[in-house]
DNA sequence: TTTATTTATAGTTTGTATCTATAGATTCAG
DNA sequence: CTGAATCTATAGATACAAACTATAAATAAA
């Protein structure tokens, strides 16, 4: 018997799908493969998981072992949680990422409330680029990160969190303003304020290919700035909808035929030890239902 | 996190006494050591256990985590059993071996218990002599076996069940059947009668460090046997307090002041699973309980 | 102080969980 | 009906960590 496949079981019934759980669990698809059969051998054969052609789903033995195999870890983890919060614990320090302007007041509340139900967690909160926070992490600097991308960096875990179309903000004098959509090729040309700039995401560099510099007239670090300029009628800006707030001169157009969308995910590197994954599932359970609504 | 660790932990506790813990987990001292203490770092530091002297007892925290863990793999344990016993599991065979007239009521019992609790459970019983067991299990042609012997094999585990005083069965009319002891050196020159023979392990080997063969005037395989023939006066014979029986025309005189005692033992190699393990604990326990009244 | 008992540490070996690469199986599209 | 796409299973290699042996340090008893 094995804690990690009681584990990586407790999982698989959830998402019933061997990649996608494997994925989620940062392990590879053999490897949870052939845990989850070991796990079945040592139950004396009994078969977990049935195949309905190309996917599988849980047998009624496996909905009995998920039951009790999700009670046992969860008392397990409740017992660790309470012991980590004694006073003779060290306490369990999180060190997040979140990119510049993410930390809204979602991701806020959820830290608030983990601190107050846990006394001995403590986080440290990192704010940068999706790209160095990413470095961070493949450096074990962070625990974890959210960010906004748009191509997932294998080398790393991801869950998705949401997705976001991106937005050109305008001079309510602009020609597009009135527009229904924009498609990139109607603004590759006009100046740019670029907000949270990263040269190797930036949104000229995907539309063109070439360098976008000489475009971008003007990088800043927050939204309200790059809009202030916009209204100011320094340039353009592509944002994601997150960064839309109502603003005197400025008006927002949906960037269409557009094959890249904005995912906001958070992003981990190998293990997480309970505390940060039990926060990490909150996180990511929270900000999905906001999304759905 | 570790589901072993947390077995290790769970006996730990009950014993609070790492040797004779780590000798009852089959595993070594320093192995079991190194495991709670990463079971204890993991719970951010908190000491499981505090050093009373040169021994050890749980701590507060300590108390709160057994009781966790213990009614966590405790629910693990049920529902592995439980789907063990539906119909699509393997039927899980219990190969045992008894050294022969050691397959008394009490053992039976335990089976008969264990076979009605369990649906799918098997028992495979072996007779044989304690040495051809302890060879039988580490080929692992069984999973366990019931044994008396007087020195134990350092290449198995052993659960000490009970400890058993030796016995002379003589002949009414023998000069010694009305002593109230009798000593080795009293009856090694008899004509020896030996029931389950088994020449490293006789008695006459043990007492005189010479090849017993010579005063062996015969061997038989059951206690019964063996006293049939001391009542005809064939010999005496050796044997543990458990094969007594009222025999017409024999004695029964205690060996004194002999440093071997026969201990029945439950002896295993390496891992056993649940089912199996779960069989020998309570086996341990209820013949221990019988002989401590 | 010496001896016996128990836990801790160091260094090595072995086992197994995990990985990459690839095959096999099933579904869907053209 | 064939070919591409999508999953899971299998095989073989690798790497990490759990377990071992040997020994030291600490405590208790003689």
């Amino acid at each position: 018997m094995n804690y990690n496949y009681l584990r990586y079981f407790s999982v698989l019934a959830q998402v019933e799908h061997y990649t996608l759980a494997a994925a989620r669990l940062g392990i590879s698809q053999p490897s949870l493969s052939s845990a989850i059969h070991q796990l079945e051998d040592e139950l004396g054969g009994v078969k977990l998981f049935e195949k309905t052609g190309r996917n599988i789903r849980l047998t009624e033995e496996g909905r009995y072992y998920r039951e009790k195999v999700d009670a046992a870890l969860q008392e397990l983890n409740t017992a660790s949680m309470t012991l980590r919060d004694s006073k003779n614990s060290a306490p369990v320090v999180i060190r997040m990422g979140v990119v510049s302007g993410s930390l809204n007041n979602t991701v806020a509340q959820e830290i608030a409330t983990y601190i107050s139900q846990n006394d001995r967690i403590r986080f440290r909160v990192t704010e940068s680029s999706a790209e160095e926070l990413m470095d961070l992490v493949r450096q074990e600097k962070l625990d974890m990160a959210i960010v906004d991308i748009t191509d997932r960096d294998r080398s790393l875990h991801f869950r998705k969190l949401c997705q976001r179309d991106f937005y050109i903000a305008l001079h309510k004098q602009h020609p597009l303003a009135k527009s229904k959509t924009v498609s990139p090729e109607q603004i590759i040309h006009e100046p740019q304020v670029v907000f949270n700039y990263d040269i190797e995401n930036s949104f000229g560099q995907w539309a063109s290919g070439a360098p976008a510099e000489e475009r971008i007239v003007c990088t800043v670090n927050t939204a309200q700035s790059a809009l202030d300029l916009v209204a100011a009628g320094v340039g353009v800006c592509v944002l994601s909808e997150d960064c839309i707030t109502e603003c005197e001169d400025v008006a927002f157009v949906p960037l269409e035929s557009w094959h890249q969308a904005l995912y906001m995910c958070i992003l981990y590197d190998k293990w997480l030890e309970p505390p940060i994954w039990s926060f990490v599932e909150r996180l990511v359970t929270v900000i999905r239902k906001i999304n759905q609504e």
